[in-house]
DNA sequence: CATGTACGACTTTTT
DNA sequence: GTCGTACATG
């Protein structure tokens, strides 16, 4: 299978003796060159965290485009988020300057779009399609959950939706799902009449949702192979990054992508999927494919990603070189060491081992914290404490497993005015304000889209509620029109003048919006034309209205969110002059707000586990490190479940350069309830004499007590990293206990746990506690684990203690 | 049809 | 502590 350039990367035809791409291959290592320079159908890179591979990924299509073996237009490129595509661009684009223009760089879904869009009138779409997010479509399901009564059958919302998610990831619909069910199983056919009715809805609104975007494109593919012909000629050279992460639905687009064009068109070879490479003598070949991934940095198996994708990359393309790439240049050797250590623990791995040769380095610290308000507190002195040795903010970051924990960060980050940001999360665009003003942009620009319409409906109030909303769906149903439309015909609905009144109005301001902003005549509109739009659409259908009248204090900052969404669109219109509205809507669906606007702006990030994945710090703080959190409760029954936290965990140890700190808190409130944590497993995993603990969970039991950090901390001094004494030299010296050997606790974690147990308590006992001395018993409430004795003590007042583990004894 | 109150369920991770 | 739903009332 020679490639007809190959002569040109041995050197054959280069101009004289030096190749064309030698600057790109300065300062790296034998397998980064090998990564870099290798030509062949198929390539896996097996590159190990911090080994340098976005680097890689980059100097190899600088060097494809360097040799002129591709243009840019046949690149195409996958990156995991939108983020990670714009650096991917912006590096090519410094390597080579001009030429990366019209290169696909992009994620799995915007890809995917850009293909539907130009297509999708070949199979029952325009290509003014919405795009729904998992929003969108829980409300969808939810209404046919109801619909079909799926609650009586066990069926919620939820679950519905991840099932449905999860057969689409397989490429399974409706009907081939029925084919394997059970359908004896009233349930599983109440399950497949919603999933059915749920996909009619979606193409009857001209909508795809996030799932379906791969899968459609698959479907297109396998459907139109004049089409798939198209992309398999254009695109000569693919390369996925986080490959780990595809799922099945992502690996058959690259399938598809990378058999040879014209493929399919013969009668024999159609619908065998193992002829990726059986190509007529005289026929193109396939596209080259490079894949990049780390096995062990797989962490969205909940999401569809199957790890076989690169566990049998080589069985899947015959002949596939496979390089690895494992010395590392991003952390210190006691990161790496506690990351190999812990990743070791997962079976049925490959072993691979990450160095450096950079040293070892600071040891990582440890801290156990009384409460999530006092670990919050140990990161905020400690960030405090690095950036006055020069640390800048922007290179720290605190992860954490869950996102409801930046909670209790952000409250201790503000108190101590330490700057942060929080990545994902809550989104601006999950806002229901914001939600609202995009409906109103989708109902003018994907008018079938009876979603959007309804949600509007009745925003601002109008007085349209159920009864009137179904009243204009059985009018459309009836006359066979779309809801939109059935709009126009307010008179014939039945409803009151004061409703028709009201239905006219929307009417008319969606039609004057439409005008402004989708010019009937073919003409172009004016980039301007989607602020103008919008601005129009919150002025005259009342909406902005409603909010200024509004007494609701929130309201004010809704609408100030609303100011930031016009914002938005004139940003929008700046960077793309013939952006459409469509366009529009397309990039605010696909681009977390996490995506832009970041570092530079000196703050901390805080930001789940998963959203770390990378990126890299000097300074890194992993939080709530502890049983039922990390690994997380749920992961316990899900096969596979805790390995991928493991993996999770593997993937926060590794982001960090010089510093890493792992912290953990023995209570956390959840759920209004205060509930006791225990150390987690995977601190057992790291080398005790990797962890210099500034606080151990041993000497939290030993000293144990309610005191909270975050209450009386201000006044310490977080102690010089390195040196000193093991425990930290700014602790108040534990009392009276012998001095602890060494070797105990560090990471001999969870059996030491203080534990009252069974302790009997009553209102009108007289108890000691360590720190607040003697008092009384008024209540105790709750039970079990989570019992709470209410003491009035006899110097420092009333306390709420956890009676499981407060330092107490009955008197 | 809108508003207010009470109750319950729930929180894993994301394009 | 928070969200959303169910019900009762105006």
């Amino acid at each position: 299978m020679t490639d007809a350039s190959t002569p040109l990367i041995v050197g054959g035809s280069a101009p004289a003796d030096a190749r064309p791409d030698a600057d790109l291959l300065e300062g790296l290592n034998g397998p980064q060159r090998e990564a870099v320079t290798y030509r062949g159908q198929a390539l896996l890179i097996v590159a190990g965290a911090g080994s340098g591979k976005t680097s890689v990924l980059t100097r190899r299509i600088a060097s494809l485009l360097r040799t002129r073996e591709a243009y840019p237009s046949q690149i195409l490129a996958i990156t995991f988020t939108n983020k990670a595509a714009g650096e991917m661009r912006e590096r090519v684009h410094s390597l080579i300057g001009q030429r990366a223009d019209g290169m696909w760089i992009s994620t799995f879904h915007s890809a995917c779009v850009r293909i539907l869009r130009r297509e999708a009138q070949q199979f029952g779409f325009t290509k003014a399609f919405t795009i729904y997010d998992s929003g969108d479509s829980r409300a969808l399901i939810k209404r046919l959950v109801k619909e079909h009564e799926g609650d009586a059958f066990g069926l919620t919302p939820a679950g519905t939706q991840s099932r449905i998610s999860k057969l689409k990831n397989e490429l399974a619909d409706a009907e081939s799902y029925a084919r394997s069910a059970n359908m004896s199983d009233p349930a599983e056919r109440v399950f497949v009449e919603i999933f059915g009715s749920y996909q009619r809805e979606l193409q009857r609104a001209n909508a795809f949702d996030f799932d379906d975007l791969i899968a459609q494109t698959v479907y297109l593919f396998r459907a139109f192979p004049q089409v798939a012909d198209v992309y398999r000629k254009r695109f000569r050279h693919i390369l996925v990054d986080e490959y780990q992460d595809t799922n099945h639905a992502q690996y058959a687009l690259i399938h598809e992508l990378t058999r040879p064009p014209g493929s399919d068109a013969e009668p024999m070879s159609a619908g065998g999927g193992m002829m990726i490479f059986d190509a007529e003598p005289e026929a193109e070949s396939g596209a080259s494919l490079t894949v990049v991934g780390d096995s062990d940095q797989s962490i969205y198996a909940f999401r569809g990603a199957d790890i076989r994708n690169i566990s049998e990359f080589e069985r899947d393309y015959p002949g596939a070189k496979v390089v690895l790439l494992e010395q590392n240049y991003r952390s210190t050797q006691n990161i790496l060491s506690a990351a190999n250590a812990v990743i070791s623990n997962n079976f049925d791995r490959k072993d691979k081992k990450l160095w450096t040769d950079v040293g070892a380095g600071d040891p990582i610290i440890g801290f156990t914290g009384y409460s999530q308000h006092d670990e919050a507190q140990f990161v905020a002195d400690e960030i405090e404490s690095l950036h006055r040795k020069g640390v800048d903010y922007s290179q720290m970051a605190v992860f954490y497993r869950t996102n409801s924990q930046s909670r209790a960060l952000e409250e201790i980050f503000i108190r101590s005015a330490v700057p942060y940001k929080i990545m994902g999360g809550t989104k601006f665009y999950e806002r229901a304000e914001i939600k609202d003003a995009l409906a109103y942009l989708v109902a003018v620009a994907n008018p079938a889209d009876s979603m959007a319409l309804r949600r509007i409906l009745n925003r601002p109030r109008r007085g349209i509620g159920d009864v009137t909303e179904t009243a204009i769906a059985r009018y459309a149903a009836e006359h066979d029109i779309t809801f939109r439309d059935a709009l126009a015909n307010s008179a014939q609905l039945g409803v009151g003048p004061k409703l028709q009144k009201a239905i006219d109005q929307l009417d008319a301001v969606l039609s004057e919006a439409t005008a402004v902003m989708l010019p009937a005549s073919g003409e172009l509109a004016p980039s301007t034309s989607v602020t103008e739009g919008l601005t129009l659409l919150l002025n005259k259908s009342g909406y902005f209205d409603a909010l200024r009248a509004s007494k609701d204090p929130q309201d004010e900052a809704r609408l100030e969110n609303l100011d930031e969404l016009v914002a938005v669109t004139r940003e929008f219109a700046r960077n793309n002059p013939e952006g459409t509205i469509i366009d529009f809507l397309t990039e605010v669906t696909l681009v977390a707000d996490a995506d832009d606007l970041d570092d530079a702006s000196g703050s901390v990030s805080l930001m789940t586990l998963h959203t770390a994945k990378g990126l890299e710090y000097d300074a890194v703080f992993l939080t709530g490190v502890e049983e039922d959190l990390l690994p997380h409760r749920i992961s316990a029954n899900e096969p596979g479940g805790p390995q991928e936290e493991r993996r999770l965990f593997y993937v926060g140890i590794t982001r960090a350069r010089k510093r890493l700190h792992v912290s953990l808190a023995m209570t956390r409130a959840q759920f209004g309830e205060v509930t006791v944590a225990m150390p987690s497993r995977f601190l057992q995993e790291i080398p005790a004499d990797l962890i210099d603990w500034r606080q151990s969970p041993g000497d939290v039991n030993g000293r144990g007590g309610m005191q909270s950090r975050a209450l009386n901390a201000r006044g310490r001094r977080p102690g010089q990293t390195g040196g000193g004494n093991r425990y930290g030299d700014d602790l108040v010296p534990l009392p009276k206990r012998a001095p602890a050997d060494p070797s105990k606790f560090p990471n001999r974690i969870p059996a030491k746990v203080r534990d009252n147990g069974d302790m009997e308590l009553a209102a009108g006992d007289r108890i000691r506690h360590d720190d607040f001395g003697e008092g009384r018993v008024d209540a105790i409430t709750g039970e079990g684990a989570k019992r709470v004795a209410h003491v009035r003590f006899d110097t420092v007042g009333a306390k709420k203690l956890l009676v499981k583990i407060a330092p107490i004894s009955k008197l």
